[in-house]
RNA sequence: GGCCCGUUGGUCAAGUGGUUAAGACACCGCCCUUUCACGGCGGUAACAUGGGUUCGAAUCCCGUACGGGUCACCA
């Protein structure tokens, strides 16, 4: 048993006078969506207020634990730019971050409890699985255990639990930031398990311990942990000790009646990117869901949330998280990328679907950017569904029924008398938008027709493809004269002329 | 089931006793136009429900319904 001094150097350690939150994940591999969004308003918090963030990991649960877990959260955290001040990698004042390296500590907090009537050691056996659960708090024999009968069984070796003594009588209340006060009878509460027969803290022991003495101020999490918060306020009461400020989040929903799960195949953080979100979008659309600036501002940067956020803006309903609104968010941080990041981020796409070395991706991206939401549908709309090659490849097998389009006035009767007229044409003008644009408007003009007359037929030619990126003066161009004029020579072919 | 929490268009949401109840996504229409997009303009569409309180209620109170959470030696 430590003695007054082990306390208060624990005590001594602990930061004042700043706000501290800290992201309190337990590695079990998988960051999904609410969990970052659980981090993103932990973390704005902290730098609203100019305080700081600390990640926590909280791997009490020895049968969860999975292989690389925590990679994968400081990955993410990394990624979006959630940078912790404190925490297992970087180190801090109040360490160690990791609750298993601090196993020590909780069972002499829960000894002190003990000694002030707050908590009792358990000795009953463990309920069996399904069972209905243990002891009704009242009728657990333990609880009014003489303290010389439970010292000598713990000191005889019999294992046992540490449950938190409930008073029967009366009600706690406790304040949330979004939810107000919430009061419950005490009758309500039941003794909880702090420490477990392995001699590990539960989850809901260890955070209060750990909060205190991490010095944090305030403790963002899920609306789970409503109903089992007036119980942390005995916790802390007990200790005698400050509560920290309760921000309770509800839950990302996949629909009505489900949250955002694994299970159900709902995409995590990585799975997201791995789609062809970016992380910028994906960081802004979780920050939107469950919290709202006030105004009609829905666009923000991390750098700017960190100035807008508020707690005041947080929802207390569920948020359904919907996919079609991120795409149309992710199609707004793609167009506001510069040409040459938006070709950076493209050109693994652009790649996977243009082999011709000759062409620039550049170019294509240049044509795709106002026409994407998602990275990884770049392919697709260079031709290549179902496996096929793109049509800047090679001219695919197309029908000559393409030629026919009403709007533009293009009919098989029509189109091969623009087509030669435009060959002609592109023989001789010069390579480059403009002059290729010029050109083709001649041919039109010279017709009497309108230019869609024209431009149908010729971007038929040269793509095969009904729906295309760019119109047919920038295909064209990026096939360069040789190939362009070779395809529209295939085209008179095929129509037969 | 007990206790706790929630409920504004299909979705995200503004709104804190007096508003024609914002805005965004999606959807529809029109314009622009060289297909598709982008952009511009316009449209459909909501206060779960019943009682109160009040001159007046999306806003306050009570009930009902529906939904969620919790009631583990998981977190």
């Amino acid at each position: 048993m430590k003695d007054e001094k082990w306390f208060a150097e624990l005590e001594s350690r602990i930061p004042r006078g700043e706000v501290r939150t800290r992201f309190a994940p337990s590695p079990t591999g998988y960051m999904h969506v609410g969990n970052l969004r659980t981090a993103l308003y932990t973390y704005l918090i902290a730098r609203k207020n100019k305080g700081k963030f600390i990640l926590r990991i909280e791997d009490t649960d020895q049968e969860r634990l999975v292989e690389g877990a925590v990679d994968v959260i400081y990955k993410t955290l990394a990624e979006c730019g959630l940078t912790h001040d404190e925490g297992p990698d970087v180190g801090g004042p109040v360490g160690p971050y990791v609750q298993t390296e601090r196993r020590g500590l909780y069972m002499e907090f829960a000894e002190r409890l003990i000694e002030r009537g707050h908590a009792y050691r358990c000795f009953c056996e463990k309920a069996e699985e399904g069972a209905e659960g243990g002891f009704e708090k009242a009728d657990d024999p333990c609880r009014n255990l003489s303290r010389e009968e439970s010292e000598a069984r713990a000191a005889a070796g019999e294992p046992f639990v540490v449950r938190q003594r409930i008073p029967h009588e009366g009600s706690t209340t406790f304040h949330d930031e979004i939810f107000g006060d919430i009061t419950a009878p005490n009758a309500d509460l039941d003794d909880q398990v702090l420490m477990k027969r392995d001699g590990l803290p539960t989850y809901n022991f260890a955070n209060v311990i750990d909060d205190h003495l991490m010095g944090i101020t305030h403790v963002v999490r899920g609306t789970e942990y409503l109903s089992s918060a007036p119980k942390y306020n005995l916790l802390y009461e007990g200790f005698g000790w400050d509560v920290p400020r309760y921000v309770h989040c509800s839950p990302v929903m996949r629909d009505a009646h489900n949250k955002m799960s694994k299970r159900h195949g709902d995409p995590s953080y990585e799975d997201l990117i791995a789609q062809g979100y970016l992380t910028e979008a994906v960081v802004n659309y979780v920050a939107l869901l469950g919290w709202s600036p006030g105004g009609e501002r829905e666009i923000f940067s991390l750098k700017e949330l960190e100035e807008a956020f508020d707690l005041s803006g947080l929802s207390k309903s569920p948020a359904i998280f919907d996919i079609e609104k991120l795409r149309w968010l992710n199609g707004e941080y793609i167009r506001a990328l510069s040409a040459e990041d938006f070709n950076r981020r493209a050109e693994p796409y652009i790649r996977q679907a243009v082999k011709n070395a000759a062409i620039d991706s550049a170019d294509i991206a240049a044509l795709l950017q106002q026409r994407t939401e998602v990275l990884t549908e770049i392919p697709q709309k260079l031709g290549c569904g179902g496996g096929a090659e793109s049509f800047f490849d090679r001219l695919p097998d197309y029908d000559v029924e393409l030629f026919v389009n009403k709007k533009s006035k293009s009919t098989l009767e029509s189109a091969p008398r623009f087509l030669r007229l435009a060959r002609e044409a592109l023989a001789l003008c010069s390579w480059d938008d403009e002059s290729i644009l010029e050109a083709l408007k001649a041919v039109a003009e010279g017709e009497g027709v309108k230019n869609a007359a024209v431009m149908w037929p010729v971007r038929i030619a040269v793509s095969g493809t009904q729906v295309t990126p760019g119109g047919a003066v920038e295909i064209t161009r990026i096939l360069g004269r040789e190939e362009a004029l070779r395809r529209i020579d295939e085209a008179l072919k095929k129509l037969g002329s």
